[in-house]
DNA sequence: TTCCTGGATTATAATCATTCTCATCTAATA
DNA sequence: TATTAGATGAGAATGATTATAATCCAGGAA
């Protein structure tokens, strides 16, 4: 992975500023010092750099709306790579633990949980 | 809410059928029924059943693309109903049994986890 | 029954985020 | 310097979803 100009400009405005970051965001942050960018490098580069570990997704599953009848308790396993999910049971939450680390007045009444992975199929690739 | 005819097959097409629907697919297998149905109608309820909690939304995230630098081992907090995102310490997650329950094959290396409820602010709407 | 009214539906246009296309550019190497 | 592979930029294309506006329909009042 060449460290073009564009590539760095793009990492720094990320990594200089926690939180998260939208494609938007970074697009109107790089182009400040850099005005000729595209918004199509900018995406290029993010999803080169999640491919490569440098920077992480924060919610990595398909953009499509998806909805259940499965009203029961349940959570989600999600694969991270071809954004399949699946149902998955058990109760491996510490809801005490949670809400403590929740902040004040987040309603936690009936949690639900995503885990991401990656699947067997994915993983064998 | 009305219990009009389209509402009653949409409901049933989903609440027959185990598993997480798309638009796409309750369209298509609706329309088999019922051709004169419209994509918009089956959008427009499947939001109204998720806002009368007939059905869950799967993925209940931001639908756009969002990065984060920070590497470290963290979890996130989603309010379902602003979308926001924040991020969450902590060792709420007993990661033996969620592998235990997880299915042969599913790496869980570095699982990463998202939190839903409802934020402060939304919550006292 | 007939009229009225408000909500529901339909078809389609519009929007938004993202990806694709392709011509151009750049930097490293021969 | 010439070559070449990869990177970029501009804008078109795509796909999911929402908005718009006209029409439809069911239930209640006359």
């Amino acid at each position: 992975m060449a460290a073009t100009h564009q590539r760095q400009i793009i990492y720094e405005a990320i990594v200089s500023t926690p939180g998260h970051h939208s494609a938007e965001t970074v697009y109107a942050e790089v182009r400040r010092r850099t005005p000729s960018i595209s918004l199509a490098t900018v995406y290029n580069n993010l999803r080169l750099f999640v491919e490569h570990g440098l920077l992480r997704e924060v919610s990595p599953h398909a953009s499509t709306l998806l909805v259940e009848g499965n009203l029961e308790p349940h959570h989600h396993l999600v694969c991270t790579h071809c954004k399949a999910v699946q149902d998955i049971e058990g109760d491996f939450i510490n809801y005490k633990k949670l809400a403590r680390q929740a902040p004040r007045g987040f309603d936690l009444t009936q949690p639900l949980v995503e885990v991401f992975g990656v699947c067997r199929r994915c993983a064998k690739t």
